[in-house]
DNA sequence: TGTACATCAGTGAACGCGCGTTCACTGATGTAC
DNA sequence: TGTACATCAGTGAACGCGCGTTCACTGATGTAC
């Protein structure tokens, strides 16, 4: 078994017969395999060992890429970040002009990655890492994520777009609609009046609906 | 220290001068030792066997109140959400008559539950409970903690304070906002633009504001 | 009021377990000549 | 092209540890008579 998922991820780049003795990319490979393990064990049961296992190598070879449990969570983490602020600028940069509707797409980009990657959702703010300032590139990646939306409500001040307000306060409320909105339907609480989850299109519907309400709020 | 602890505990009902065999309050005693361990440990480090230590007995008999480790932090969620719906239903009866004022009540009353019990709040959305459904008590109260906000954002849409909208859009977009901006500010994520974490007048001020920019927004 | 007895709420030893981390090691790779 | 050698990226045994849970037990409490 882990000599078959060696082999596997060693044909990704030649086509070799036998496990390599080194792997190569082990480092995002245990980025991945700790991202598949997740859902099974839960961020909380979440373990060294497990991780390895899956990667199909040894329980100490994972501390020739990582320090810690906790650095493999805040390369994780860090990921995520940089994710979040890629999915926010993109969102836009597709709607050039307009600083409201740049304000909700860059919100509904935030929620929609926190739907696409729940696992680093919970890493990012699940508390896991217990002091961020320890990593100091994750401080940095998370700040720029927080800055994609920032930016896009200041220019919504600035231009007239959203109504005179105190600035901080549209900033956090910004920054809370969306991060509830991401946390609650990544983890399945938001439901029908039925009670049944939403399915993938209903959050995708309920992320724009609720950003579009919340900007129409802001508008003058 | 554990004998200290005992007889601590025993002479809040009477005045004895050795450890009692029967604590008396063991189940209210191990609730509240595990809420004082969670700054020190973590909900994720948190065992069960600290805190029955902290509440000065032995390891084994925290089995005689709860089945589990979970249940015991079952038993906690719950309290939190009997907490956060007394929270919310006391805010909506000081604001008779405005909807929307009731609204902006209730929204701050979860906030401020969020930021008065940190703990519960990420033992009731942490993910430390595996499936709620094996708690029906739990799955009760916070069906009924969520009806507190459900309720008020109805009776503004029927009343008019609240503009025409898609009713589902409404009741997520309320709770999105106050449950992002209390887990934000809970978590010390809410910054000064200098980047310092804010006081707990700030914070108090920030659930006030963000509720009601959101309230205003809402207005017909 | 006193006694017998059932029940309750603790104790502490023991179980088996998987964990994070360290260590000396070894096979694979890259480079200088 | 071949060889020597440094470096890199793995291995697997071992460490000490605290964990959740079970169990037979015992001291305390409450109740029937």
């Amino acid at each position: 078994m882990s000599t078959f998922n060696r082999r596997g991820r060693a044909s990704a780049t030649a086509t070799r017969k036998k496990p390599a003795y080194h792997h190569g990319e082990l480092r995002k490979a245990l980025i991945a395999a700790t991202l598949k393990l997740i859902p099974t064990m839960g961020v909380r049961e979440l373990s060294l060992r497990a991780v390895a296992r899956r990667a199909g190598v040894s329980h100490s070879a994972s501390y020739r890429h990582f320090s810690s449990k906790e650095s493999l969570l805040a390369a994780i983490a860090e990921q995520g970040f940089i994710l979040l602020a890629e999915a926010m600028r993109s969102a836009i940069e597709a709607h050039p002009g307009n600083s409201l509707a740049k304000l909700q797409a860059a919100g509904t980009g935030y929620v929609t990655f926190g739907l696409q990657h729940p696992h680093h959702l919970q890493i990012m703010f699940g508390g896991a890492i217990g002091r961020f300032e320890e990593y100091p590139t994750l401080v940095a990646a998370a700040k720029h994520a927080r800055q994609q939306l920032t930016g896009v409500v200041n220019e919504g001040l600035t231009s007239g777009a959203v109504r005179t307000a105190n600035e901080q306060l549209v900033q956090v409320a910004a920054w809370a609609i969306v991060h509830g909105l991401a946390v609650l339907m990544a983890g399945g609480q938001v439901q029908t009046p039925a009670g049944v989850e939403l399915s993938q299109a209903e959050k995708a519907a309920m992320a724009n609906g609720v950003t579009r309400l919340f900007c129409e709020g802001l508008a003058p």
